[in-house]
DNA sequence: GTTCCTGCAAAGAGTTTGCATTGTG
DNA sequence: CACAATGCAAACTCTTTGCAGGAAC
């Protein structure tokens, strides 16, 4: 079975072929960074994180691929913890929604089944069609002695 | 039966009293504006508000403030849409979660009893004390001729 | 060769901070 | 009358934009 990020590769050619959109090294560079080495992240990471790699790409060349990526459904764009911006990559991964330490930040992810008919409910109420939830709980270790109490900052608080 | 902005200005007296901080006119008025007049705002949005009822309240005491009710509890901070900040008092409302229209941005509320259950499995899956959850759902209406598809964007996208 | 994409640097939005001044307790 | 809170403006962070050069098709 081929990999999420080579599959990842081969839904990103085929929306720029698509769309008439270019194939160019960045684009190839930026979204093999995020299936083989990120799970959440946000775009200055992103970039320091190509930095490293010793690829040169800006700034600016990020932030639109992070949009395409998402325009194309490989990525997915979340807004939790004080605001800022998180993606995460969509292929490979089961639905799940997240759950954020107030101590820590430490995002842990959980699935639940449940939320389908809520969605569903709502949807027929309100006479919409959904098209992705995101559901966010805010949480305290019961334990005080937790692990996570101590550590650092977790990213995107 | 008193009213939610009576009752608010009460919690916000105790809490400051209790932490021995100051009971301000700035910090009667932000309250005031909140619970008379706004229901999703975000803060720059509330600091012009006050200057257009010529309450000369500076950013920065908008900002300390919200900091403050978030604290207290008189408002729930929240991240959706493309990563602006809102806030809505929390008193004298319901329970409730978040529809957004992709379409306007018009943000609908909801309510969900059955996200109860999700929260205490997931609470006691991570041994963690929820202290908080949001639920948003984006949508496009089903209805193309939806009367918000046309309609100005909504704050907060 | 045309058009899209990139990099750079500057601009823009939202939020935070430092410091002198004001006003509450 | 001490010390917290305010106002102002500048700083800061994240993101977007304009434009010239470069690369894909």
């Amino acid at each position: 079975m081929e990999s999420a990020a080579a599959q990842a590769q081969a839904i990103l050619e085929a929306y720029l072929a698509e769309k008439g959109l270019r194939r160019t090294e960045e684009r190839t560079e930026v979204l093999k960074a995020i299936y083989e080495e990120l799970t959440h992240f946000d775009a200055e990471s992103l970039h320091k994180h190509l930095q490293e790699k010793g690829l040169r790409v800006s700034r600016a060349t990020v932030y639109n691929t992070l949009d395409l990526l998402v325009a194309c459904g490989l990525v997915t764009r979340y807004h939790f913890g004080e605001g800022r911006t998180l993606y995460e990559r969509t292929l490979g991964r089961r639905q799940h929604d997240h759950l954020i330490c107030l101590d820590c930040n430490l995002i842990r992810e959980f699935c639940a089944p449940q939320m389908g008919p809520v969605i569903d409910g709502v949807a027929r109420l309100f006479q919409v069609k959904p098209v992705q939830h995101q559901l966010v709980i805010y949480a305290h270790c019961a334990d005080a002695a937790c692990p996570h109490r101590s550590s650092e900052r977790a990213i995107g608080r």
